[in-house]
DNA sequence: TGGATTCGCGTTTTT
DNA sequence: CGCGAATCCA
């Protein structure tokens, strides 16, 4: 039953004291949020209000009584989105807590259906969820059962094949065996399938699976009852970040919005910086062919940067070809130009921003309101150094995930064995930690039983302790070790979590094994353990726990003192900060050369978002650096400016570089029409290194550089190929070489 | 079995 | 260069 609407128009007067729901919206974001039937897609640009729109609407939609909570999915991609959104929303409703909707992750979500309907898919609904880790030992695992040779054939790509193929929604029988490729020597396919008749057998999930079982499921006609009960659920539908969604992820809304038709997607494709791990921005770029009659609504009115700012995003992300178009526009006046700056190396980077953030400081800034963001983490060590040594106080966000930290593993693994004995991979992980005396030997042992017999290697132990097979002293370590887990498995149902936990990491020696290391990181990995414990409180059961644990667990960043945030861009999506520094700004670099050769105009494409995402996080000033040459993996690397150096219009930079450095936009190329110069040649089996190594102008400074470490050119003739891995030097190099 | 040593390679990161 | 993994050797 609909609500009269007209009843929350702008220009009523509310009866409620929490009326400012419409206050201040401008009229897409007001259009945006009473939009409520048939698919919507809201094309929000960076720092137009999305948030906004998106938490109103929802409250729109409980305020107005036009749903229940229970009848609103919202889907959002990290686990920090749906909480900001549960917040927010409860804010808007008058501080009450909105409980009952389905809000989180694609992967949640899909965990949460499948738990009801594991048995649909043979599985127990206490089945595991393996993570990326997990994923690889086991493709190794069955690789080397087939007699694979792990050196020619790494199982981190099958593993990542797998994965591609579940983003993409296809199982196994939807693949023909030659989409294999070279990969696994043809047998991807054939082992994609062994895979997950090994996941069956160990009551396991991959974070794949969750979505894929749910969409397999959802489309068999004799599970008819269950997708319809969620028609019947769900009212409403709502999307975040919907530039981000996989082709899974797509197929799994298809089907669940059949009936009702009212999705709401939010997104845009100028931030859709994914890619590489299954994001297709054409799910959104389709939209509207997707859904018919889907109504689009932009949000072009940007609220974040000053127009110079935001100018110089708009000319950068106009040069790519594939976009939905909208030019974002701002009435906070010009503001400042962004500063391009030209530096010699990296360590003169790391003390011109220095120098600019100490400026800033001394003008009042703070260094919470700053951020350095970096295209990749080696990046950071440079700019780490120089605020140690000035005493600037950093944050580094991002790096190793806590639950993804060694020790967090390993606890995980013994509570993961408790509760599920069949989980192979997490009892592998544990069964020498601490050192027991079960070595490689032993092991292979247990899966060579495990395998003839198709049993997880739980059983296999139990089966081979009752027999002599084993040396003895090795019968007995692992009769005591099957002990003590049926020990906790027996106080499971009678201990509360959070102390059976302690108590298994304490009767395994586990804890004992890192109070005993002295190494300096040993207690810190100690406090890990006692956090995870805490952690668990906020759980009902071990049951729970581990879902989540697998899907969740973020080391919160505590918002406290003064500092300045160090991040690489994809980390800074949705932040925003008064000044911004992106350096690194070379060829190679950024645009990474990998996304480049890997996916050629489409990755280029991806990285200029990733510019453009860098630049509109700033609200007053941006700062773009580049440098001649740069250390990388212990060598110096020379390098030409970034192509989106170029790219940026003239009239809203300001540029400078060091004397003599390559300027985007000026006439005088490097010279290299007198240079000096030594070739080395090197012949080795696999392949034959030329290094030239010389002296020559680089305008009006003389340089000396090396060229070719590293990197295969063949010299036949007089035609030069020239296989590059690395960096910009290609440019340099072709523009040097023709010299010659 | 496990400590010592060499080897190989090197984006982005969420679930 | 620096780190984790594979491999070597006692």
């Amino acid at each position: 039953m609909m609500m009269d609407s007209e009843m929350f128009d702008i220009e009523e007067p509310e009866t409620t004291p929490e009326t400012g729901l419409f206050d201040g919206l401008n009229p897409s974001q007001k259009e945006a949020v009473e939009t409520l039937n048939g698919p919507v897609l809201v094309l929000a640009g960076a720092g137009t209000g999305k948030t906004r729109v998106l938490t109103t609407r929802l409250a729109y939609l409980l305020k107005s009584n036009t749903a229940f909570p229970g009848q609103i999915l919202a889907v959002t991609f990290t686990n920090k989105a749906a909480q900001e959104m549960k917040e927010r929303v409860s804010h808007l409703m008058g501080g009450v807590p909105v409980e009952g909707w389905w809000l989180g992750t694609f992967h949640s979500l899909a965990a949460r259906m499948l738990r009801r309907h594991a048995d649909r898919v043979g599985l127990d609904s206490n089945y595991t969820i393996l993570d990326s880790d997990d994923q690889v030992r086991l493709a190794k695992q069955l690789m080397e059962a087939e007699g694979m040779d792990i050196k020619k054939n790494p199982p981190k790509a099958l593993a990542m094949k797998i994965s591609s193929w579940k983003d993409k929604g296809k199982i196994p029988s939807d693949l023909k065996s030659d989409e294999s490729g070279d990969l696994a020597d043809g047998k991807a396919v054939q082992l994609y399938a062994t895979y997950q008749q090994r996941l069956k057998t160990l009551n396991a999930c991959d974070f794949g699976d969750l979505l894929l079982h749910m969409i397999t499921i959802f489309k068999d006609p004799a599970n008819a009852d269950i997708l319809e009960d969620y028609h019947r659920r769900f009212k409403y539908l709502l999307v975040d970040e919907y530039q981000d969604t996989n082709v899974a992820q797509y197929l799994w809304l298809r089907l669940l919005v059949q009936q009702s038709n009212n999705i709401c997607c939010v997104g845009d494709d100028d931030q859709s910086i994914y890619g590489w791990r299954g994001a297709e921005v054409d799910n959104i770029l389709r939209f509207e062919k997707d859904f018919p009659g889907a109504k689009m609504i932009r949000l072009e009115e940007n609220y974040r940067s000053t127009g110079h700012i935001l100018s110089a995003a708009n000319g950068v992300i106009g040069n790519n070809g594939n976009r939905l178009g909208k030019e974002l526009f701002t009435s906070r006046g010009d503001g400042e130009k962004v500063t391009v700056r030209g530096l010699w190396d990296s360590n003169a980077e790391a003390r011109w921003v220095c120098e600019e953030v100490e400026a800033l400081q001394t003008k009042g800034w703070s260094l919470s309101q700053m951020a350095v963001l970096v295209r990749t983490s080696f990046q950071m060590r440079a700019f780490e150094e120089r605020f140690i040594q000035l005493g600037i106080s950093y944050k580094v966000i991002g790096g190793p995930r806590f639950y993804e930290r060694q020790e967090i593993r390993d606890a995980l693994a013994y509570l993961r064995v408790t509760m599920q004995s069949h989980d192979d991979l997490a009892l592998e992980r544990i069964i020498n930690k601490p050192k027991r005396g079960l070595g490689d030997a032993t092991i292979q042992t247990l899966y060579t039983h495990a395998r003839a017999k198709n049993i997880s290697l739980y059983q296999s132990i139990y089966d081979l302790t009752q027999t002599e097979e084993l040396r003895p002293k090795v019968k007995s370590t692992l009769m005591k070790l099957m002990d003590d887990f049926e020990r906790w498995k027996s106080l499971v149902s009678s201990t509360h979590h959070s102390e059976l936990a302690t108590t298994i990491l304490d009767e395994s020696g586990y804890t004992a094994m890192w109070k005993a290391d002295k190494s300096p990181d040993a207690p810190g990995r100690l406090e890990n353990l006692k956090e995870l414990i805490a952690s668990m409180e906020d759980f009902e059961d071990l049951q729970q726990f581990l879902e989540h644990i697998a899907l969740v667990l973020d080391n919160q960043n505590k918002n406290t003192g003064d500092y300045i945030t160090l991040m690489t861009l994809h980390g800074a999506k949705g932040l925003e900060f008064d000044a911004v520094f992106l350096p690194g700004w070379e060829d190679g670099l950024f645009p990474s050369q990998r996304s480049m050769d890997e996916s050629g105009v489409k990755g280029l494409e991806e990285e200029r978002r990733l510019a453009y995402v860098g630049i509109t996080r700033a609200r007053k000033k941006t700062y773009i650096s580049y440098v001649g040459s740069r250390y990388m993996y212990g060598s110096l690397v020379s390098s030409i400016p970034s192509r989106f150096v170029e790219e940026l219009p003239k009239e809203h930079i300001e540029i400078e570089t060091e004397t003599g450095l390559y300027t985007p936009g000026r006439s005088e190329h490097w010279d290299s029409s007198a240079p000096s110069y030594n070739k080395t040649r090197s012949v080795s089996a696999r392949s034959e290194t030329v290094i030239i190594e010389g002296t020559f102008n680089r305008g009006d400074r003389v340089m000396h550089a090396k060229f070719g470490e590293g990197t295969i050119i063949h010299i036949e003739g007089q035609k030069l190929d020239i296989n590059f891995s690395k960096s910009g030097q290609k440019r340099v190099l072709d523009s040097f070489v023709e010299k010659l």
